[in-house]
DNA sequence: GAGGCCCGTTCACAAGGCTTTCACACGCAC
DNA sequence: GTGCGTGTGAAAGCCTTGTGAACGGGCCTC
């Protein structure tokens, strides 16, 4: 049989990131990332329901220590949460824990009192 | 009877691809490409709908490894897209990565009429 | 052999996207 | 109110990509 190295394939809700490939689904259909918010959500999302600081995500994405003050991670986190309410409106994924980091997760975004404003 | 290899029909959206009979056809007509052209849309059709990266799709065309500063690969996307833009002039097929590479996918060109309005 | 044509390659400049950094707004705790 | 941590929009500069064109080679026709 092959020597089959399993193919990375994350899955947060209806979000799938193939690391492998570059590329992230919302419900199957490609998000156009830059590089760093794509590996900001490829890190998130080995990270899945947990919660991960920002000196580790910086770290991870930026290969390189987070300096104090260094904004980076919150607008990168911003960037993402844009780019996937606009992907998924209903879902969360990206939860904030202060003091802690943040955390990656599919969350139905709040049920009751939703505005029904027509898009 | 036949040695049984199924022929290669790369179908995306409108557009279809026959490796084996050298021939491409937007809506069922014979796109006019060039070598290099045909062997570039042929590599990006058997992986639509992923990100190619231009050292991949440059070493499976030109069969040697990309040189660092050589831009064939941009050359010719742009090449291809104004025949596709010209054959079918409603959608998209060759999407940037900015970072990552190109990905072909039918696409319908921006649904959206776009103004003048400035606005 | 000369001229014309494609084709592939390379270059230069234009366009546009991406990253970083700031500034300020907000909410919460004290 | 004050301080701290996070959200958010925008400016500036850098880097990547888009695009038109020049150059040269191969091939066909005359």
């Amino acid at each position: 049989m092959e020597a089959a190295r399993p193919i990375e394939v994350l899955v947060v809700g209806q979000l799938e990131v193939r690391p492998d490939e570059s590329i992230a689904l919302a419900a199957g259909h490609p998000l156009t990332l830059s590089v760093r918010e794509f590996d900001l959500l490829v890190e998130l999302a080995r990270r899945k329901d947990r919660i991960v600081s920002r000196e580790e995500l910086f770290a991870l994405v930026w290969q390189t220590p987070l300096r104090a003050g260094d904004r980076s991670v919150d607008v990168y986190v911003h960037k993402l949460r844009v780019k996937l309410e606009h992907a998924l409106p209903d879902w969360d994924f990206i939860h904030t824990h202060v003091g802690f980091g943040y955390r990656l997760s599919a969350e139905a975004s709040h049920p009751f009192h939703k505005d029904a404003t027509g898009r």
